[in-house]
DNA sequence: ATGCCTTACGTTATACGTAATTATT
DNA sequence: AATAATTACGTATAACGTAAGGCAT
């Protein structure tokens, strides 16, 4: 059997052109290397080198025996790299959603139950959701439409209702229900990466949004202007919980969203600990 | 740097789906096999196997590791195979001619020089033996024309004559030279492959011809017939050098050809010997 | 004289086998 | 009980380094 050691040190000689510097190179010393390509030659039956008392040299044999050999080993270190990302991608949970907190709130579980594995999340259109499932480059997505697919599972994740977030000082925090028209020609603060709530809001021409992408600075925002916050019943928003604030949900049927898991059929082991 | 052996182990494990069959099977004892897979793991650091108490069984991974490996142990097997070949095409000096005798002639010649290559002969029309050294399918031809070619070497080699041999009871063996009107409606033996001789010949259209292609069956006929035997200087007939028997030249400027030899600038070494 | 390869020799490190241990069927 | 894997331990082989030798530039 071939020894691959020995063909890296062949190929060290071949690009050296010399056992010495080879040697110094490999960490080795010079009659090992001597003795390790005499090994190799007798192992393979063949002559690679051309020996002169003083002097050794590639045979015409030796030079396409390197060149392939560089080849080879090319191949191998592939192999292991492969394996690795390989390793990697198993590891990985990939989730997918279109809206970001079902997706944090999904990520949290998979830590709680699985410390050990990487989860990468990601949000993405929720047409892009599906397919990126069916090939594998999600384990896990969330959708609002429940999926009805041969080899995809799915089932009620959770409810997500849009709130908005106000001073006591408000005047429309002392209100028990929001109504529709207290929304109209309202301005609100909210959070740019809404994902899929964003499309659903289009209809409420009425409301005015300042769109912040930075979390903190949403937060200055809020406490200083006195502004609603536009929320919800997962997002945990920097300002949630204050003493001093209301939160008060949005009276439309377009607040309410049901997310629903889905998984491949491979997965169900990892799809059951969630649904 | 990876190990071929523990990765043949490796693929042998996953063949069999135990650790003592693979050792059975790789005469090893089990113990040196569990601990080389464990050597192999930690070398990766990753882990290919399902461990249980007592039985052994290839993860997710380990499945996908044994797929890979064994392509690599095929490409290991092929490099050296691949190298075997190369070296044979080293050692072997591929010849052609459209004539037996001078190829015959060198053959023997080479084999002198150099008893340990391996020489392959090889009879071919005219018109292939060119391209067939250009492209290094040949080391050396024999043309009868000489060729002026850049890259290539060409000299003359020899000189061959045909003759007609024959008893000294045959009536034409008494003349001291062959005149052209003797030959016309003469019946003679012939060895079938003439190479280029049969076209050139072929003017000599009163001139009756037996072609055997078995030597030992045209000796016999020789021999049993009387009937003359068209042969050459070169050509060393069953018959040659019998007593009893005279060879006279066939009279024509058609029956003398000069045979010359050629090879690639690359092969100077090996054509200096030989022109 | 210096550089480079080979041979010789003693040593170490690595991988092996035997035996013992544990757990599963 | 029998089978299968791991751990422990002593051993043997194979590769290493140092030292010595020979032959070139």
């Amino acid at each position: 059997m071939i020894d691959f050691q020995q063909l890296l040190q062949f190929v060290t000689v071949a690009e050296t052109g010399s056992l010495s510097a080879a040697a110094e190179q490999l960490h080795l010393s010079q009659p090992a290397l001597s003795r390790s390509m005499q090994r190799l030659e007798a192992e393979l039956g063949l002559t690679l080198f051309v020996r002169r008392r003083n002097r050794i040299a590639l045979g015409e044999l030796g030079l396409y025996a390197a060149e392939s050999a560089r080849e080879l080993l090319r191949e191998a270190q592939r192999y292991v790299e492969d394996l690795r990302d390989y390793a990697e991608r198993l590891s990985t949970i990939r989730i997918c959603a279109s809206s970001p907190s079902p997706l944090w709130r999904l990520s949290a579980q998979i830590h709680e139950r699985f410390p050990n594995s990487i989860i990468a999340k990601e949000q993405q259109e929720t047409e892009l959701l599906l397919p990126g499932l069916r090939e594998g480059r999600f384990r896990l997505i969330l959708t609002h439409v429940p999926v009805e697919e041969k080899g995809i599972l799915c089932g009620k994740y959770l409810e997500e209702r849009l709130l908005l977030e106000m001073p006591t000082s408000h005047p429309l925090a002392g209100k028990s229900a929001l109504e529709e028209q207290d929304l109209n020609g309202l301005t609100v603060l909210a959070y740019r990466h809404m994902g899929i709530w964003r499309d659903r809001l289009s209809w409420l021409e009425g409301l005015h949004r300042i769109e912040q992408e930075d979390l903190d600075v949403l937060e200055d925002l809020a406490l200083s202007t006195g502004l609603p916050l536009l929320t919800s019943s997962l997002f945990s928003s920097p300002t949630a919980g204050r003493a001093g604030r209301v939160s008060l949900p949005i009276p439309s049927r377009e607040a309410v969203l049901t997310f629903y898991l889905c998984a491949r059929d491979c997965d169900r082991e990892l799809y059951e600990k969630f649904c």
